[in-house]
DNA sequence: CCAAAAGTGTTGGCTCTACACCCATGA
DNA sequence: TCATGGGTGTAGAGCCAACACTTTTGG
């Protein structure tokens, strides 16, 4: 048996030669390595960081937690096949979507060569994600600060992205992506602070953010417990990412 | 005939069903997309920024002008196949290499779904640049201003690199990849307005770069047909890339 | 009326840009 | 000696960080 195929990879066996030759073309000629997408789902919830893990039903990593990914189709766009694996897996029909890196070294999965092209998707309600599908054993959200251990190598996918996240924080407007429509400016800051790992000054925060012209002030207050806060929200989330730069 | 292997790409004819299925392991199911490095080599010459670029000898782009590539086989980094590719068509043997983005658009190149793993390389001295083998009909520098028409989707990889080059020209030290050892403060400040297309203040950048500390004023002096110019070199190589922000 | 979060300006330091003249050499 | 590219300083503007008190509401 050279070729099996589980739920999550396709995987052929290295090295068995002539066997597996008329299944996959051969082995030392025509043998390829496969094509995945992994994507890391961000979400703040409980005032942290989240990230939304799936635990694996079969493979050598049966158990363990693990970004939602699968192989890519002959046909497919890389981005669609993160998509419609995602919307598997969470329900979420239209996230932020970006692509980060692509991770191709062989041992990364012992049972076959796949190169992962890793992406980052945003979402502003993790409360609405669902239902994992019967693909995985479950899925849920982890905080980004304490992961469990990863199948592959997704915990160096994981530092990737969180990366990429503090970076464009500061210089883009994805933070609309983590945010619901509308949202009070101390929201804004905690999800800053709490994405970047540090505290920021609300006077400096609040003039540099609004110097952007990216927020539009709602007529509505949100009530809470003290002094009602004045809502805001983006301006059309068409402009889906501004460089600012 | 639904498996054609050319000296550039693995070619399967895609939807051609069960005539297919033995030979690459059944299309519908278990076809998957190919795996591919192609790498915008880029240099600097005659005062130009540079692109390498291959002609291809077959395929439906015979005759076209694209950056050196090829498959990645089973067991293969991603790195390790750039680099081979790139010093099978170039010589060049460690040159800084650095992956850009992944491009996995079905239809990228009409015959195969191949999923390319683009890399942007620097050369110091393209003058060393030598034969492309006899994988290519001709392989030869291209002013990045006046590229020819490329094959695939290469140009909008062309365009993808050289954006990330000007970026990181502005935050990192990646410009010591792009010129000899030593060099004159006209040299590099050359460097820079031609990547970025735009003149400096000659004093400012001189206080800027010098600002950063990554210099060695050298002893030597270069004498041309004029005032001397003082020679500088990065301080140790092995600080590839440092990341200034 | 009190607790708690929302909202608001100013100042000093630093950085960046704009700008013009003298210097050293080879021919 | 002259043509040419090499080398240098300063002043004004804009940007950013530091910093504390008043306002508004619910309970």
């Amino acid at each position: 048996m050279g070729v099996v195929e589980t739920s999550t990879r396709t995987i052929v066996v290295p090295r068995s030669g002539a066997t597996v030759a008329h299944r996959n073309g051969g082995e030392s000629r025509y043998a390829r390595p496969k094509v995945a997408v992994d994507t890391v789902l961000f979400g703040v919830a409980e005032r942290r960081l989240k990230s939304y893990l799936v635990q694996l039903k079969r493979g050598t990593n049966a158990g363990r937690w693990a970004f939602p990914g699968r192989l890519v189709r002959v046909g497919e766009l890389l981005d669609t096949a993160a998509r419609s694996e995602l919307e598997a897996s969470t329900g979420l029909d239209d996230p932020y979507l970006e692509q980060l890196f692509s991770f191709g070294d062989p041992t990364r999965d012992p049972k076959a060569h796949v190169v992962s092209v890793a992406y980052m998707a945003l979402s502003g309600d993790p409360e609405r994600v669902a239902a994992c599908g019967s693909k995985y054993l479950a899925g849920r959200w982890f905080e980004v600060a304490a992961l469990p251990p990863l199948a592959y190598d997704h915990s160096v996918i994981a530092a990737y992205a969180l990366k990429r996240l503090k970076a464009k924080l500061e210089y883009t407007n994805i933070a609309c992506n983590l945010l619901p429509r509308s949202f009070t400016f101390a929201e804004l800051e905690e999800l800053y602070a709490l994405v970047l790992g540090r505290a920021l000054d609300r006077r400096n925060f609040r003039r540099r953010i609004l110097a952007m012209g990216l927020l539009r002030r709602l007529p509505q207050k949100r009530h809470g417990a003290h002094r009602p806060a004045t809502l805001y929200e983006f301006f059309p989330r068409s402009l889906r990412t501004i460089e600012m730069l």
